[in-house]
DNA sequence: GCGACAG
DNA sequence: ATCTTGTCGC
């Protein structure tokens, strides 16, 4: 079943366009920008709670949001998140362009990697492709790989981040850079590890991470985090 | 065999 | 991802 999950990853992945398909950042004409985000049920594998949600900047103040239970067929397995969760997104996507076209963001910030993946095909990649939209991965952990690793090295450039937008780059051994550690607020130690989703450049998007970010997490996918695991506490989902 | 492992 | 409250500090 794996082996068939690599084929379809190394697929869409021929996909994958890794520059700027649009000129937001050079004429500052972003208006809208999507955040998702799924939250589970501790003693529950059946279901978990999918949030699209839309911010429009410059105040990322949230215009739309589709929160939705969802049925999960497919455990967490590294490597393959999305297989898991980018059936849920796309569907919501798919609701936003029928029923509010003009909400319909320039781009999508996903929690999750996009090419900073062991085969170069992460969540915010998958969903992507299957969406046709820009998308960013911002992942809250970095998911080490060809020589991109938590070490003292990385701790040390870690330490020397200081004022929001500072960054680096992430490395292969072969000298590829697959993604940027980012510094999105003051007052977080820990940065945020952004990489290209789709049709849209590592510059452009770690831009546009800094432009979302109050805090550390960039608000649309903050949003949706917030209102997909308040969706579930206020249906008492728990209790099962 | 052992350790790693986004969400 | 989730289990979990308050608390120290700018």
């Amino acid at each position: 079943m794996d082996s068939n999950w690599i084929l379809e990853q190394e697929k869409l992945k021929s996909k994958v366009i890794c520059y700027d398909m649009y000129n937001w950042q050079h004429k500052r004409c972003i208006s809208r920008v999507g955040g998702m985000d799924l939250s589970f049920i501790k003693g529950d594998e059946s279901v978990a709670c999918a949030a699209l949600v839309v911010c429009e900047l410059p105040d990322c103040e949230v215009v739309y949001e589709d929160i939705t239970m969802v049925p999960l067929t497919i455990s967490y397995v590294p490597g393959f998140l999305g297989f898991r969760e980018a059936p849920a997104i796309v569907e919501a996507f798919s609701r936003l362009r029928d029923t509010n076209i003009n909400l319909v963001p320039e781009c999508i910030l996903v929690d999750g990697n996009g090419i900073l993946h062991p085969r170069g095909f992460g969540l915010a990649s998958h969903v992507g492709v299957l969406c046709d939209v820009p998308t960013v991965g911002v992942a809250k952990n970095l998911y080490q790989m060809d020589g991109i690793l938590r070490d003292d090295d990385q701790k040390h450039r870690i330490s020397l981040l200081h004022e929001p937008g500072d960054h680096f780059a992430l490395k292969t051994n072969s000298g590829n850079t697959l993604g940027l550690a980012v510094k999105t607020s003051a007052a977080s130690t820990k940065p945020v590890y952004v990489s290209v989703g789709h049709k849209i450049s590592l510059h452009t998007a770690a831009w546009l991470v800094c432009l979302c970010s109050k805090y550390r997490i960039p608000e649309p996918v903050r949003q949706a985090d917030i209102r997909s695991r308040e969706f579930i506490r206020k249906n008492s989902f728990s209790q099962k």
